[in-house]
DNA sequence: TTGAAAGGGCACCAAAATCATGCTATATTC
DNA sequence: GAATATAGCATGATTTTGGTGCCCTTTCAA
């Protein structure tokens, strides 16, 4: 359903909570204690990111994640990407063959469609994932919230 | 990953072919024939499409489907949405309902980003679907086609 | 030196979404 | 009535995701 796997979503969220955390290394208990997921799944994620270099592991005590970039670097394409192999909307637009190529007729559309798709992911950054959620769902000082 | 379902590449393929074809009524066993696609697949494809009034069937001898209303009034949106429920990115950008969003730290990103992809499926007709393959795969009257 | 903290690796199970198909019934035209 | 074509229904196979257990290695600090 062109929808996201959980996989990206949890790596997107720990990543997300890194950027604002502020912190050197995150480690997967703190992230796990926060956001309520699956531990030994963020773990993965997270494993899979660390292949990428997308995050630096610390083993030991008050080890953990970092990122290895400044997150208005990294785009959601590229984590989606490491996460679920690729994003695209159809096989044949990937590199990957589909059997039905010679007869489709919608080939040339769908990738056109691939590639918009693509370029939106493309140009999200984790910076702005993260930014979008602080604005509307302060953590620190709930203080007096008035209901709209 | 992000992939359509082969239902809503089926039932795209389908459209493409009636908006294509020119002739009034399109039968399933000619798009079956033509697209090399599973038979009862598409046929409970256009079924689907059918009850959502995207096409109109009609049977006996020289039945089959038709498009209710011109192919560049048709978004791929609406098809996808028919197809497979919808084209959410994320369960929460749907309507639907995330365990996790209380400690989503995504969630306002994540429905920034479903919202700018839907953007793109509903911005893309299926005459411009249709319309892009027939430039590189011209099949009728190839005629004297100047390239723009 | 030793123990706790943290990540790394590996293999496997469970659930759900997708894909695919058979068969029969009903409508329509000739 | 015969042939064509869609409509309806249930079910099985496959693939993709989601989720987990267990044990090892590294690192820090008492
Ligand atoms: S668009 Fe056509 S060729 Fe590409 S994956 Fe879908 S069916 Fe296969
Ligand atoms: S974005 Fe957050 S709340 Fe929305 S579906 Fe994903 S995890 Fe659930």
């Amino acid at each position: 359903m062109l929808r996201l796997t959980k996989r990206s979503e949890y790596g997107l969220m720990a990543l997300a909570f890194m950027a604002q955390s502020g912190q050197a290394y995150t480690s997967v208990r703190e992230i796990v204690a926060k956001l309520r997921i699956p531990r030994r799944l963020l773990a993965e994620v997270l494993k899979d990111l660390s292949r990428a270099e997308i995050v630096e592991a610390v083993r030991g005590p008050g080890g953990g994640y970092r990122l290895t970039s400044p997150a208005d670097q990294l785009s959601l394409a590229r984590v989606v990407e490491i996460l679920e192999g690729s994003v695209s909307v159809a096989k044949c637009a990937d590199g990957g063959r589909c059997d039905l190529s010679p007869s489709c007729t919608i080939q040339e559309g769908i990738n056109l469609v691939a590639q918009r798709v693509k370029s939106v992911l493309d140009d999200f950054t984790l910076a702005q994932l993260a930014d979008c959620n602080s604005h509307s769902q302060q953590d620190p000082q709930p203080a007096h919230e008035v209901a709209v």
